[in-house]
DNA sequence: ACAATAAGTCAGATTTTTTTGACTATAGAA
DNA sequence: TTCTATAGTCAAAAAAATCTGACTTATTGT
């Protein structure tokens, strides 16, 4: 089903909704994220939702997948310039509360 | 099922997560909403998604609705002091689109 | 009096999102 | 070589969100 987009804000409100993608948002401000810490992390959440939330933040351009080829060879995400501009809507947001 | 709040802005987003919330509160910040316009105006939506979301909303303390006493006797919803505060949160958002 | 508009509610159906549990493939440690 | 960790995938189940259509009650307009 086609959605049109009428609210210019909505797709960026969008990107960030589900379940986990805020607080993986967050904690990618902090440092890279890797698969299963976050897993340990984020109490309550399940490989499959987080695997969906990383896949969607990766392709709405927020975070990049890298494959680290050292020492334990292993796979990290990294917040990208897009992500990073969304930092001050997160701190005008935590302003608020 | 108990949700625990970790992120700080997540309780924000969520306020606003929802298919229709977002287009809802920006036409709030043009002017007073009126249930049927909004069905009207909001292409898609229906009675019942519209009534929970403004439910939400007002429960959230973003908007409050009063009886307009008037001429044709009415219902109207108004964005709060704590909903004008969201604001300039979409007008940043807006920016990075 | 009669029809229309406003502002909903309610139950049930449909859709979307999220969760569960089983399973895979690769690398490193003991 | 066996065990553990990482980083997932897949199908199915469960839960949450959204939509539909019928119905309501009060107020206006004709």
């Amino acid at each position: 089903m086609e959605e049109i987009e009428t609210c210019p804000a909505q797709r960026l409100l969008k990107m960030l909704s589900g379940k986990w993608k805020a607080e993986i948002f967050r904690l990618s401000v902090e440092s890279p994220l890797r698969f299963n810490s976050l897993l340990r992390q984020i109490q309550g959440s399940n490989k499959q939702s987080l695997a969906t939330a990383l896949k969607e933040l990766e392709e709405e351009g927020l975070l990049e997948k890298t494959t680290i080829k050292l020492k334990p060879l292993h796979i990290e995400y990294n917040l990208t310039e897009k992500g990073k501009m969304l930092i001050p809507v997160f701190e005008q947001l935590e302003g608020l509360s």
